[in-house]
DNA sequence: GTTCTAACA
DNA sequence: TGTTAGAA
């Protein structure tokens, strides 16, 4: 048996996972709503989750602590090449940043949890809805 | 005792 | 998100 196949085997039930990643149960099930993870499902229809799925909450717990919503954590979780390695130039003080121009800054931003100069963190909730749609 | 779904003084 | 009710 390989490393993968190992940590894909759905092993724990929504209480260990609960303390393994401090998220309560009903996150963890919010969480599968939004379809940010797929636990498998066993005898009476209990959720088992894999290390994976473990790994995935901890990393949404995360971006959750960044200020991202459902939406904006799927984006993510999709595009997982998670340093870009440098191409993007940032726009010094751009009063108007065009929607390819923000994304790729508010992806560093998120992924490096650094500001740039003119661009506040804290306008990531409000920009990231406006591309990944509202809720 | 634990987990599930659905719903909200 | 918390929390609770009722069932499995």
């Amino acid at each position: 048996m390989d490393d993968a196949t190992r940590r894909n085997l759905a092993l724990f039930p929504i209480g260990i996972v609960q303390r393994l990643t401090d998220l309560t149960a009903r996150q963890i099930r919010y969480y599968e709503q939004n379809e940010l993870i797929h636990p498998e499902r066993t005898d009476g229809n209990q959720r088992l989750f894999s290390f994976n799925d473990v790994e995935r909450l901890l990393e949404i717990k995360s971006l959750i602590d960044k200020g991202l919503n459902i939406a904006g954590i799927k984006a993510m979780i999709h595009k997982n090449e998670p340093g870009h390695t440098g191409a993007i130039q940032r726009p010094e003080v751009t009063p108007e940043l065009t929607d390819s121009q923000l994304h790729e800054l508010l992806m560093r931003e998120i992924s490096e949890g650094q500001d740039y100069p003119g661009v506040r963190t804290s306008m990531i909730q409000g920009e990231l809805s406006r591309f990944f749609h509202k809720s």
